[in-house]
DNA sequence: GTGGCTGCAAAAAATTTGCATCTCC
DNA sequence: GGAGATGCAAATTTTTTGCAGCCAC
């Protein structure tokens, strides 16, 4: 899917739910959709130009695209909260974090986990009658950037 | 092992360390183990008592829990981060997190997920030179509790 | 035209920090 | 006794909110 593709799906979804597509609201799904990676809402806004959009209207848009599951939200031990395209328009994916940089590296390469995992979704609804709507896997290490001057060191 | 164990091992690593075991660090750590679930910093001082402990003491203390790796943190969604005793004094398990009511399941039943994890961490170590260090599996969801009210409505 | 958006400014919530004082070893 | 921990108050950081004016439909 190209980029303008996404972007139209976009528009759409967010007019279909009945929202207005206004200038912010379609600049920062650009951005999002543009940048292959998460964002905090501070570098959204310098990318939208601060000047330009006010702050409070960059958080109002990404709580919008989260409600509406356009964007998903990720929280890295208390930094600002940072988003990223949900799978509806991105591939599925999980996260490799670096504790040292806090740098996070997505990974897709795990289907031979989806049976298992869905296997423990279904224990989950029948032992804490518990419905799973969505997982995230999050491993926590270190890249290889932080590692190699340790190595040498 | 028992609390009082536990307890023990952690006034070691901490004097071990060569930090004090002092007064609140030490009535920190016995809230930590003595309750079965995470807390976020605020109903750690609650339990503390907040006429004796200051909040900022209490954030120090888990901060340096943290370090030592005695607890770790999770941060959901924005809201305040929970804490909870590391594998080191618990047993490893993950969660399941209700998307409505904020609540947090523990669940420690996939072990047969254990051997899918290792042979991604090594993938990740050969790829991109990852090396990881911990991991977290979370699935959000609609716990017991909320979804009853639905079905019935 | 008008209901929903945005900017602005102010508030709220969570966490951190500087410094004097006190405590644990 | 002295390094290190704590209390207090103030600052910082991130995010939310109230309200008047503006814009997409």
């Amino acid at each position: 899917m190209s980029t303008e593709d996404i972007l139209k799906n976009i528009r759409g979804f967010i007019k279909g739910k009945g929202y207005f597509l206004t200038g912010p609201r379609y600049d920062v799904a650009k951005i999002l959709v543009e940048t292959p990676t998460h964002m905090d809402a501070d570098e959204v806004h310098q990318l939208l130009g601060k000047a330009r959009v006010d702050a409070s209207t960059v958080y109002r848009v990404l709580n919008l695209f989260c409600k509406l599951r356009i964007t998903r939200k990720i929280v890295i031990d208390n930094g600002p909260a940072q988003f990223e395209l949900s799978e509806r328009f991105l591939r599925h994916h999980h996260h490799l974090i670096c504790k040292h940089c806090g740098k996070v590296v997505n990974f897709d390469e795990y289907d031979f986990l989806e049976s298992d995992l869905s296997k423990l979704e279904r224990l989950f609804r029948r032992k804490y009658h518990f419905i799973v709507a969505d997982h995230k896997i999050e491993f926590e290490g270190i890249c290889a950037k932080c590692e190699e001057p340790r190595r040498k060191g």
